[in-house]
DNA sequence: CATTTGCATGATTAT
DNA sequence: TAATCATGCAAATGC
């Protein structure tokens, strides 16, 4: 399995276990959403829990074809492969029989265990010549499988017997493709070994790298990363005899690798015009590149894989008037980016990259920044667990120059010739922007997400920026950004991001992103049968659609409606109609009398309200089932509270404790803003009633929170309980406007106007309630218009009466907690205080304060 | 008293 | 389970 890892710069999870679900494009992008963030994963294809969607779309990750989930009934016609992902039986069936016809590639090549796999000087001229005309489609097939089974086996000389384990029909399928591809190795194939001898990695890359070479197959990594000739004469520090280095884990370099970019590849040129639009909306791809040469960079985690653009390249390139090698990059942690001076150095990196040490002092490195100064860092390392720990000393100038922060990349690459180091640095986009990436550019095959800078403004110094401090107008903008930005994720970007707000949200709205991708428009499927189905077969990436809602009334049967963009009618459809991202009356074209806004909604304001409320309770069951408790994944408890703050109370009115109640609470440190970490120390006092302190007025704001929604259910059921009553019509509407409030503050990349309608629709990406959010976050939410939450200041001293915890705020947390727990009415108080203070449901506090 | 330094700890991730 | 690394923390040093 291979790791992935997340392309959200303030995430950078890296993970082999558990997935979101995606899409993978022909145009060999690939998105998948990162468990923890939920942004884009960068280099994935598969995925352990890959399933089936009751609708939806698929691709075959052997042929591409896009099949229409939704036409399959049975999960026969399509198999799990090995490494993930789907195949169509079909394929997976042909690829078994094309398999023994397969070319013996390291013949090609030469030997692909014990040579160097990207030394294209071993090829024969011809090869690389015939490798040009190597059909870039099938190598980009090539490229997918490769990553699909094990991205880093690009960059990494790999044993047989690790191939061996990556299963056969993997391998058969890389030879399938191959063998398809391979018209341009037939004259040098000759001695095809039909019993598979299956293509080695090393060997699969190499012909990748001969594609590169050839900028005509390769044209957006015609910037050249290394010797241009094949071979490089960039090895930094090669002699890299360094003590306590363990050289028995260290392969042998691949000489003559260049970097560069794995994938997602170039769109598949093509009348269809696909890659325009992919990248209309992506100008260009931020992919992690295998590292350059170096001792041990083949330990390189992708997470630290240079990531900068080829344009950023060539802008640094031409910048610092030399070949630029990127050598690999880091998120700056609080520690690093803080006043202490010290970069922590990835041990890999520092190793295969900075000259050897073997004194603890280190020696001075002197830097240069893409502006041409220098810096001097003293390299170091500390002894930490057998191991070192390499720390750059010093960086405090040069980080507050870059005016870096938590979050902001720190890019390190080399001039070559010279191997002069140079830093560089991209700054950390907000998260807003971010999750409208999350948004609109991945269902269509783009997975970037990290950064929208220009190229000029993304590695090197912000323009005006200067060591005076003086800010100008976008450098202050820029600095506004990353201070809210800041606010958002903390500091401690990378643990902070867990189970963040942002994150259930994106979860939340991904998976409601997949219920709107739509064939293609004006495209003419072809259809396949598959063992007797027939299947929907589109070229083209699916598209947006409009979002449509369903009904699951028993005596209605299941429905569909759509709202006009127009007048905002619903409309009712056929249960399997796909709507374009634009749709208006005079599109029914299954209904002539009503495909105008003239004709009038085909229900009453009541039914309507009905229908509404029945889509959304459907859409509550859906999500309960997708959320519903594995043993291979349970809820934990933030998991569960936004799966209870999106489901209303179905997981809390349950009989079932909730699950994962005994939460893992990110370790509380300084900066950490979730209720826990922003009371005063324990046994400094305690709080009054009129306390007005943040943890007062947090609980105080997040208990109104509660019986804001309590109430709000309470409505509901009452509401269902007299069906058709409209008694509740008034408090529905107060109910609903503020779910529009809520909706409009939240989920503005939904494009969600102020129709009421609409924006119920999209609740399950709102309302949810978060209890380590910051509480200044916390303020827009309650700040709907014409229900502040100071009106529901008197609920709130009465049910502490009432449920006598007039002495609410005086205790402390866990007298607080376990008060709460006697009361029995106080189901999403528990919750809270659950949540609150795990200390009750842990074992102990980690950090033991 | 503030800051720096060196190391320890433990959360997280990789194997 | 091992490795990595972010960060805590106390001793050392400086002002």
């Amino acid at each position: 399995m291979g790791s992935k890892i997340c392309m959200n710069a303030l995430c950078r999870t890296t993970t082999t276990r558990e997935w979101k679900r995606g899409w993978r494009l022909r145009s060999g992008g690939y998105a998948y959403l990162c468990y923890t963030c939920g942004s884009a994963y960068e280099n994935s294809i598969y995925c352990d829990t890959f399933h089936l969607e009751e609708s939806g779309w698929r691709e075959c990750n052997i042929c591409s074809k896009r099949l229409h989930c939704g036409c399959i009934a049975s999960s026969s016609l399509l198999e799990i492969l090995d490494f993930g992902g789907i195949g169509c039986t079909s394929c997976t069936r042909s690829s078994q029989l094309h398999s023994i016809h397969s070319y013996d590639i390291s013949n090609c090549f030469g030997s692909s265990t014990t040579n160097n796999a990207g030394d294209l000087e071993s090829f024969p001229p011809e090869n690389q010549v015939a490798a040009s005309t190597l059909n870039e489609g099938k190598l980009a097939q090539l490229c997918r499988l490769m990553e699909a089974n094990e991205p880093n086996l690009l960059c990494q000389s790999e044993g047989p017997d690790k191939n061996a384990s990556l299963g056969q029909f993997r391998q058969e399928e890389i030879v399938q493709i191959i063998g398809e591809a391979g018209i341009g190795f037939s004259d040098a194939s000759q001695s095809s070994v039909g019993e598979s001898k299956f293509a080695n990695p090393d060997t699969i890359r190499s012909i990748l790298e001969m594609k590169d070479m050839h900028g005509s197959l390769a044209p957006s990594l015609s910037m050249t990363l290394g010797a241009p000739s094949g071979t490089t004469s960039f090895v930094p520090y090669p002699c890299g005899v360094v003590e306590g280095r363990d050289k028995s884990k260290t392969p042998p370099f691949q000489q003559g690798q260049s970097s560069r970019p794995i994938l997602p590849k170039p769109s598949k040129p093509g009348p269809a015009g696909s890659s325009k639009t992919s990248k209309a909306v992506v100008p260009e791809l931020r992919i992690a590149r295998p590292p350059a040469e170096g001792q041990g960079k083949n330990q390189l985690l992708p997470r630290y894989w240079p990531r900068i653009t080829d344009q950023e390249l060539q802008k640094l390139s031409g910048d610092l008037n030399s070949n630029i090698v990127p050598l690999f990059e880091k998120v700056l942690s609080a520690s690093d980016a803080g006043r202490i001076g010290r970069l922590v150095l990835p041990k890999a990196c520092a190793e295969a990259y900075f000259p050897p040490i073997s004194q603890s002092e280190g020696l001075p490195l002197r830097i240069q920044d893409v502006k041409g100064r220098e810096w001097t860092f003293q390299f170091r390392f500390w002894p930490n667990n057998n191991s070192r720990m390499y720390v750059l000393e010093g960086v405090t100038p040069c980080i507050q120059s870059m005016q870096l922060q938590a979050g902001d990349t720190i890019t390190f690459s080399q001039k070559d010739p010279g191997g002069k180091l140079v830093i560089g640095f991209r700054k950390a986009r907000n998260n807003s922007d971010m999750q409208e990436a999350q948004t609109t550019a991945l269902p269509i095959g783009t997975a970037s997400t990290e950064t929208s800078f220009s190229a000029v403004g993304d590695i090197g110094w912000n323009k005006g920026g200067s060591h005076g401090g003086t800010i100008n107008g976008d450098a202050q903008s820029l600095a506004m950004a990353e201070k809210k930005r800041t606010r958002n994720i903390g500091p401690k970007s990378k643990r902070l991001l867990m189970h963040s707000e942002d994150a259930l949200e994106l979860r939340l709205t991904w998976e409601e992103a997949q219920d709107l991708l739509r064939p293609p428009p004006n495209v003419k499927p072809s259809i396949v049968t598959i063992e007797d189905h027939e299947l929907e077969e589109y070229d083209e990436p699916p598209v947006f659609g409009k979002r449509t809602i369903f009904t699951d009334r028993s005596s209605w049967g299941q429905e569909q409606w759509a709202q006009c963009d127009d007048c905002s009618k619903w409309r009712k459809l056929p249960e399997d109609a796909l709507l374009p991202p634009k749709w208006t009356c005079s599109d029914n074209v299954w209904d002539s009398s009503r495909c105008s806004c003239s004709a009038p909604e085909e229900m009453s304001p009541k039914d309507l309200d009905n229908l509404l409320r029945v889509s959304k309770d459907f859409k509550k069951r859906r999500i309960l089932e997708r959320h519903k408790p594995s043993p291979d994944r349970e809820l934990s408890g933030l998991d569960a509270l936004a799966s209870a703050a999106v489901l209303g109370d179905n997981i809390g009115d349950s009989d079932e404790p909730l699950v994962g109640a005994t939460t893992k609470h990110p370790r509380h440190r300084p900066g950490c803003t979730c209720i826990v970490c922003i009371q005063p120390p324990s046994g400094k006092g305690k709080h009054k009633p009129t306390c007005t302190c943040n943890v007062c007025m947090t609980v105080k704001r997040r208990f109104k929170t509660l019986m804001l929604r309590k109430k709000k259910r309470q409505s509901e059921r009452e509401a269902e309980i007299s069906q058709g009553n409209n008694d509740r019509k008034d408090e529905s509407e107060m109910i609903s406007t503020l779910s529009d409030a809520l909706l409009t503050v939240n989920n503005s990349e939904n494009e969600v106007g102020p129709n009421k309608k609409q924006t119920e629709v999209a609740e399950t990406s709102a309302g949810q309630i978060d209890l380590n959010c910051h509480p200044n976050r916390e303020e827009m939410q309650v700040d709907v218009p014409g229900l502040s939450m100071m009106n529901i200041d008197e609920p709130f001293d009465n049910y502490i009466k009432q449920n006598g915890l007039a002495n609410l705020m005086c205790e402390r947390q866990s007298s607080f907690a376990s008060c709460l727990h006697s009361q029995t009415n106080g189901e999403n108080l528990r919750r809270l205080s659950d949540e609150a203070y795990p200390e009750d449901s842990m074992d102990s506090n980690p950090r033991g304060d």
